[in-house]
RNA sequence: GGAGUGUUAGCUCAGUUGGUUUAGAGCACCGCCUUGACAGGGCGGGGGUCGUUGGUUCGAAUCCAAUACACUCCACCA
């Protein structure tokens, strides 16, 4: 152990020999490990798993340093604490990521089978997977490995299998069309994340085409870039705030070449001042076109197939066969023969492409599955709305609500492979001919009698091809990290309670530590989980994170290059400087300004700390002196600290880290530090009482217990350097410090005695007097005895060589006025007193205007009649202190004026 | 376009149900000090009237309204 080695210490802290050894320490002893504990109170987190191949960036330290001080204190409160670590499967990016790997080493995706691509998929999980939780580790983060889970681990895997199976049971699960990106070229569909659109758009043409109105030598003129989904057109709309076309409303009009009947119909999505103000509306072949059709019961005509040619539903024979893009140039040209083409214009537009083929992605309608959210979200939204679950800060509840009133079934296929697969089977062509099972077996039993049909066998069932939506399987994690789905829980569309001893122990849990950038994506849909599954809510405080920015508020990203590596910070500055460092500035809910002076002024921070168990260590004892002197800096640290230390719970209790951090670093670098270890400690290599070294010690560590959820391991280090401990006394298991009662009185007391001290050393400054040379100090006062308790401090910190009362004013001397006492340092030589007197002039000027604010507000009848009698009575106060210090003031300087 | 949040020292933020000095902290800044725990330090100091306007009140940074600006989320131009 390092205390050993004596004087010889470095004046520098240096993490790097501490933090690898202490981990292992912590880990070699089982402290992060939980089970069920009979007497203790469970204190649990979820970590919010990242991706599986992601690395650690910034903002996982800023989330993961904020868990680990949440379960840290817990532990020392003597709770069973106990944080599930784990990461996620991440369908979209994982497939990215090995799609191109695999692209790198020339492989197509589309050349592989399912299984062969899975097979590279896991390869890739296993090789890069889980890096980023052995990053973690240098950060100090306490979670129980043990408990490591990931959202495609078997028994997970399987959970959401059965979660997908009993929603569609209980009839929360319906397949609807939705608008898929299809790659004609990969014959496939890609997720938004794989359709890529060109930097500053592509320049296209924007077409006008006269539609007639049926039953009138009249037409509409519609703008549309797709001119070659004409025959797909089941609408015409205009907006109904239009004057110029509102008329039209109710009336038909005639699609160009097929001449089909459609109506015109009024919609606010078409904007007033773009094109021709009348859009034609193509529900199969258009996003915003199906939402229109979905609101005002459209046909939705499919004219293209899967290779992008056009089919028969087109109903011109010379396009059937043919390619979209070919057909669009042979319409301008029968659309300008028919003199139905009235205008072309070039015109900017986003044109997706596949990522992979760089083919233009087409929007094709497919069938999807969908939870149906209105019911099943009810109570998640009431349980935000009651406190139930509590949202910190508190104005996320608003935007949660918002999106809860508002919330949109949610799309759970991905066309995707890396994930859990749909366990819907197929065995017809029909529109209900599937079932859902959890087993193909299971299934089959099921088709064979929904179809009827007994000769049905396991070939005839043709399983989907999709997987979940990531989030599908993340909104279990809170239940199945505890294994909330097994066999022995789950039965009848519920976790039965009693049956797990996990789930019962560890759910609810205690805190969840996410960004508010899901909020909904997970945080919501867990509260949903939770309630239907468990009748409970998942956790019951929500601590909301910021984003880690760069001094110029741009997002952290590869791309810019404005990330800093942690891992490169943690062994640059120590993981505990990283830590605190995060922490400085970062209330919650508010995004981080990164800034690597906060790291620095973290392990500055560490180093202090490390000085001031340099000092002291450093002090021998001698019990032949009294340590009667110190017995009121004793008491009055005592007090400083109880108080503090409520403060600090009461930050906790809010959820403020930042101020709970800059609560325990001010007590340790100010009153700790620069205030009481300066009262008590003696001259240089004077040796010291033993109360006094006890005392001392004893608060070392109490102020060791406040920072060890912030700064694990240099507090590790200290407590065992600075007393013999036994294997077992470690501090990350030692008990959480209770606040117990101070004294106001004595904090006034020191308070006061603290600003006669940066008065007097203000005068040594000014004046240019040498730390070392010895002043007198003198006041004039009506009671001198309230000095009693600090007068040997002030003696001690002012170098005085006596302090002491007096009736007299002192000529030939320096001084100040505090609380209506002058106060006189007699100084013989001449004294520059134009400075002294223009403050004094300042500050009197100050203070009459602040009677005078206070007189006119005691004068006022309504507000002694109104305020309450506390108030009036402080004012009262308030001007007695003011008139006293205005009297000492003006005496003050009606005598170095003359 | 819809919704939400914010606007307090140079920067990042506190300010707890309107009233303990005409507003606090950390960092940054300025001056002095290489003193014996610590220059990754010590001591001292300067700095804001609380986005703007109006209202409620005995009293407003704190409540209300309008306005400006910023940010976030959602939806996105045929």
């Amino acid at each position: 152990m390092i205390h050993s080695i004596g004087m010889s210490l470095s004046t520098k802290y240096d993490p790097s020999s501490v933090e690898d050894k202490w981990y292992k320490h912590w880990l070699g002893k089982g402290y992060f490990h939980s089970k069920p504990h009979p007497n203790k109170e469970a204190y649990s987190i979820i970590i919010p798993p990242p991706n599986v191949t992601g690395v650690l960036h910034m903002g996982h330290m800023l989330n993961n340093t904020i868990q680990d001080v949440l379960i840290r204190k817990a532990r020392m409160e003597g709770k069973e604490a106990c944080w599930v670590p784990g990461t996620d499967h991440a369908s979209i990016a994982t497939e990215a990521k090995v799609v191109k790997m695999l692209r790198e080493k020339g492989i197509k995706k589309s050349d592989l089978s399912r299984e062969e691509f899975l097979k590279h998929a896991w390869e890739w999980k296993e090789k890069y997977g889980g890096i980023i939780l052995e990053q973690l580790k240098k950060l100090g983060a306490s979670c129980d490995w043990e408990r490591t889970s990931f959202t495609m681990d078997d028994h997970y895997y399987n959970a959401v299998i059965k979660v997908f199976v009993d929603l569609y049971n209980k009839g929360y699960l319906y397949r609807g069309l939705r608008m898929v990106n299809w790659d004609v070229e990969a014959q496939t569909t890609v997720s938004n994340e794989e359709v890529l659109y060109r930097e500053g758009g592509e320049v296209s043409k924007l077409y006008s085409v006269k539609y007639q109105i049926k039953g009138e030598d009249a037409h509409v003129v519609i703008a549309t870039q797709r001119p070659e989904t004409i025959m797909g057109d089941t609408a015409i709309a205009v907006n109904p705030n239009d004057d110029r076309f509102r008329h039209l409303i109710g009336k038909k009009a005639l699609v160009p070449f097929i001449n089909r009947e459609i109506p015109i119909i009024g919609d606010e999505y078409v904007e007033l001042d773009f094109g021709t103000g009348c859009l034609k509306v193509t529900p199969a072949h258009d996003p915003n076109d199906y939402e229109i059709g979905q609101r005002h019961n459209l046909e939705v005509i499919d004219t293209i197939n899967l290779d992008g040619t056009l089919n028969e539903k087109c109903e011109v024979p010379a396009y059937v066969g043919r390619d979209r893009f070919d057909i669009r140039k042979q319409i301008i040209k029968d659309l300008k023969a028919a003199e139905l083409l009235v205008g072309e214009e070039d015109f900017n537009t986003r044109i997706g492409r596949s990522e992979r083929t760089d083919s233009v992605i087409e929007p094709k309608l497919s069938l999807q599955w969908f939870i149906k959210m209105k019911d099943i979200s009810k109570k998640a939204h009431q349980a935000v709305m009651d406190d139930e679950v509590l949202l910190h800060p508190a104005k996320f509840k608003n935007t949660y609500n918002h999106w809860m009133e508002n919330v949109r079934d949610w799309c759970i296929s991905r066309q995707l492979w890396w994930g859990q697969r749909i366990p819907a089977y197929y065995f017809g062509e029909g529109e209900n001919d599937y079932v859902v099972a959890e087993t193909r077996e299971e299934a089959l039993a099921l088709a064979q009698s929904k179809s009827g049909n007994s000769e049905l066998s396991t070939e005839d069932l043709k399983q989907d091809e999709d997987v979940l939506d990531t989030w599908a399987s993340s909104w279990l994690f809170p239940l199945e990290v505890f294994r909330g789905f097994g066999a022995n829980s789950f039965g009848n569309g519920k976790i039965t309670p009693g049956k797990n001893k996990e789930l019962d122990y560890y759910y609810p849990t205690s805190t969840l530590v996410t960004a508010p950038e899901i909020l909904f994506f997970w945080v919501a849909r867990m509260i949903i989980a939770g309630y239907e599954y468990t009748g409970k809510k998942p956790f019951k405080d929500v601590y909301l994170t910021g984003i880690v920015r760069d001094k110029q508020r741009r997002k952290m990203s590869k791309q810019l290059g404005n990330s800093p590596d942690p891992l490169d910070l943690i062994a640059q500055y120590g993981a505990d400087a990283v830590r605190t460092g995060m922490l400085f500035s970062s209330p919650a809910g508010n995004d981080l300004l990164y800034d690597e002076k906060l790291i620095e002024q973290g392990r500055n921070f560490g180093n202090k700390i490390w000085n001031a168990f340099r000092l002291v260590q450093g002090w021998t004892i001698d019990h032949s002196i009294s340590g009667e002197k110190n017995k009121v800096s004793i008491e009055w640290f005592e007090s400083k600290f109880n108080k503090t230390l409520a403060e600090v719970e009461d930050h906790f209790s809010k959820f403020r880290m930042s101020d709970a951090l800059m609560s325990t670093y001010k007590l340790v670098w100010g009153d700790f530090c620069s205030w009481y270890l300066e009262m008590v400690k003696p001259d240089y290599q004077k040796p010291i009482d033993p109360e006094t070294k006890d005392a001392t010690i004893r608060f070392f560590e109490k102020i060791l217990k406040l920072l060890h959820p912030f700064m694990p391991f240099i507090t590790e280090e200290l407590f065992h350097a600075l007393n013999n401990r036994s294997d077992d006394e470690d501090l990350i298991i030692a008990q959480w410090p209770k606040a117990e009662s101070h004294s106001n009185d004595l904090l006034d007391e020191a308070e006061f005695a603290f600003e006669i001290i940066s008065n007097v050393r203000n005068i040594r400054n000014a004046k240019q007097i040498g730390q070392k040379d010895e002043l007198e100090l003198k006041v004039k006062t009506t009671d001198f005895d309230k000095f009693s308790n600090f007068s040997h401090i002030i003696k001690k910190l002012c170098y005085l060589s006596n302090f002491s009362k007096t009736e007299e004013k002192i000529e030939s001397s320096s001084g100040f006025v505090l609380r209506g006492d002058e106060f006189f340092i007699p100084l013989a030589g001449a004294i520059d007193i134009s400075k002294e007197r223009e403050e004094l002039e300042k500050e009197l000027a100050y203070t009459r205007g602040f009677l005078k604010s206070v007189e006119k507000k005691l004068s006022n009848e309504r507000f002694i009649n109104n305020a309450p009698e506390k108030v009036v009575a402080m004012e009262k106060k308030k001007m007695e202190d003011a008139k006293a210090k205005i009297k000492a003031l003006e005496e003050r300087l009606a005598r170095i004026a003359r």
